[in-house]
DNA sequence: GTCTATAATTCGATAGAC
DNA sequence: GTCTATCGAATTATAGAC
């Protein structure tokens, strides 16, 4: 990516961008206007419109998420659960995408599609690294998703009360033995 | 409740109810019209203002939810992990007011701020009476939701495709032992 | 109680001058 | 590239006739 010279307006695209991720994290798809993305990004709401066509393909340009996720393999493989669960903490704590999408999806159904895609082409690849049967993979990624995005809604989204308090490395010792075991764990019951 | 004579028009309120439930949770607060619910119940979009007021309290009548938890002192102690889970899954399975809360919470602060209270009147006192040390009750709650409303949010909301099509047992075995873990456990790491 | 008509905003998107 | 002006549609909410 990053194709040919660099133009002039970059810096303008990426201060839309910015200013989009903070909107749509902090108010949803519906109510994020692109009046008030521009306002912030300091431009004229036209501009937004001229790079990035319609509202649906500036959300899109704005929910790109990376997860970043590490190798799993390379650690000790009884604590693969804590160090996911580490992982996801630390990428949260300050960045904007993961709450956009997340507070996004429950009304928008583009960004629910968006957040499927994620999942799988980032989150069930590692998964498959480190589970007993990778034909699993999905299932037991479908089970991380679900107490990660819990996690991050309590804490980020709903903000609720004693969620957002804990320090991180509670939050990070509690979810990690339950990641472990949807990761590796033979069976439910254990 | 149900205070004095039933009033004629009872039956236009709850048709007003039900169809607010169903346009809440598939859609939402902001998406989610007075004039679409209206037309869903076969009345006037006047009447839902009359009898509500305005929007913030049709939503208000529509979220009050009651979680129907059941007594978990009554049952092996070793299993209310899984009884908890079990009654989740078959509360929800067929039960639109926890959806429209948990996806109109996500972009609403008034429904945010109405599944603190749901948590914090029902679901924190029943975690005291089973969790070992009751000042942690509202922390190991937190814990609960976190994993109960990510379940929700995946199989309901996003619809993410492994665990909308796992069968309600299967997510009740997987969930089962988290929840009694977050319930019961001593130190976070077991 | 019920409905028509409409006020008052607000939004996404477009046309066109400079 | 940037901005002014505006369109057309949709929304909540109100006023008032019947």
């Amino acid at each position: 990516m990053t194709h040919g010279k660099p133009r002039r307006s970059d810096a303008t695209r990426a201060a839309i961008l910015a200013a989009a991720r903070e909107r749509f994290a902090a108010e949803g798809y519906e109510r994020a206007t692109i009046r008030a993305i521009a306002a912030d990004a300091g431009i004229d709401p036209t501009m937004v419109m001229r790079y990035y066509g319609n509202k649906e393909r500036l959300f899109a340009a704005a929910a790109d998420v990376d997860l970043r996720l590490p190798d799993l393999t390379a650690g000790p493989p009884d604590q693969v659960g804590t160090r996911l669960a580490r992982h996801f903490l630390a990428r949260w704590e300050h960045d904007e995408p993961m709450a956009a999408l997340l507070r996004a999806g429950a009304t928008n159904e583009a960004a629910a599609q968006r957040m499927h895609g994620i999942l799988a082409t980032q989150l069930v690849p590692v998964v498959a690294t480190v589970c007993p049967d990778p034909s699993q993979a999905p299932t037991r990624a479908a089970l991380v998703a679900s107490q990660v995005l819990g996690a991050a809604l309590c804490r980020y989204v709903l903000r609720l009360s004693p969620f957002t308090e804990m320090p991180a490395e509670d939050v990070t010792a509690w979810l990690g033995p339950t990641l472990q075991r949807y990761l590796t764990a033979l069976d439910p019951m254990v």
